[in-house]
DNA sequence: CTCCATTTATCTAACGATAGGTAGATATGC
DNA sequence: GCATATCTACCTATCGTTAGATAAATGGAG
């Protein structure tokens, strides 16, 4: 077989249905995804998915995992040498922005972290995983940034209003609704 | 019957159903509550709950509206001679924060306006009622509180912090997480 | 006051749909 | 031959929903 991987040792199918269940996972939470709808859409049969990912609490993890791991990597690190710690403020906000306006979807770890009660342990860890590094990169850039602020109440209050806003913002579906929730979020 | 009703127009086993309703939608969203375990816990049969409420979206309609209902009512009026500005917003902070304390749950509507999409359409419209009736409620209290700051958008970004928070410390498990981040939302 | 129709609130029993999951056969390619 | 990847076919459990029976309370008419 061909099997295009790109360097994460899954299969272009197993990306395939990660794909899918995280689109779905974003719009309607751990419940929105089922073996089968996503069985359907990636053409292959629900007993098919499993292959691949054992079972549902397997690929919430690997849906996590991946996408924590690809919106870390989107922010660069917190101590590049060329970047502003303004910029990287800028780029974090624009992160969630672009969740909502590019894809027109929820941050998957705010979906989980919302229904967090209801999860399988090791997805809600995977969740609690995402907060805990957005936490000590925000504090990172933060202190670069400097001034005798308390860095971490300052990182946990830009999660909590982008979080939020995402979800305003989707509720009264208006993206000016995000807009005007974060404004002066980085530079106030 | 002796029906003790409280000016609701609903009967005691109604409330009851909605009560049961309400936690469990505050702990999985909209799938988290189903018809049999709502009857399960208050005692009877899965079929007598669709008397009381006729399908899952009335249902889920109900409890929403009541939720905001009851919310509303425990700010009190936005306007009210006796409350001060900061006041009212200092209760607005403890109404978030006694959900999270007191109940250990999170916001109802923050729960649904989260998985937003995934909902029926007439579910989706009472989340969407609560938080504009709680932006409504903000910007009379901040337009009282005087400055030239615009109050929608200060509105706005107080309810995504506060939303966002909730989700934030039930995530990590630590309500200090809650207070760190919501610190200063009101003086600062 | 009694009789009877109606309403209220529940029940049993089932429907079709969907869920996550499993066993075992099958085809393909190294 | 063996690993990979898919299939068919099925399991049990739960979902929202419905039909129809039942028992008790209510309320008006004779």
């Amino acid at each position: 077989m061909i099997e295009p991987r790109e360097g994460t040792g899954r299969s272009a199918k197993a990306e395939e249905i990660l794909d899918v269940a995280e689109r779905m996972a974003r719009i309607g939470g751990y419940n929105g995804f089922s073996f089968r709808e996503i069985a359907k859409e990636v053409g292959i049969k629900s007993a098919s998915v499993h292959y691949h990912f054992p079972g549902k609490a397997e690929l919430g993890v690997a849906v996590a995992r991946r996408y924590t791991e690809r919106f870390l990597n989107g922010l660069g690190a917190p101590d590049a040498p060329g970047a502003e710690p303004g910029a990287l403020l800028k780029r974090y906000v624009a992160a969630y922005r672009s969740a909502l306006v590019d894809d027109g979807l929820m941050c998957l770890c705010g979906m989980l972290g919302a229904e967090i009660a209801y999860l399988p342990e090791v997805v809600a860890q995977e969740a609690k995983r995402f907060f805990e590094a957005n936490i000590a990169w925000l504090t990172a850039v933060l202190a670069r940034k400097g001034g005798e602020r308390d860095v971490r109440a300052d990182a946990l209050r830009m999660i909590s209003t982008l979080e939020g806003a995402l979800i305003l913002a989707r509720s009264l579906d208006d993206v000016s609704t995000f807009d005007a929730a974060t404004r002066g979020l980085v530079t106030g």
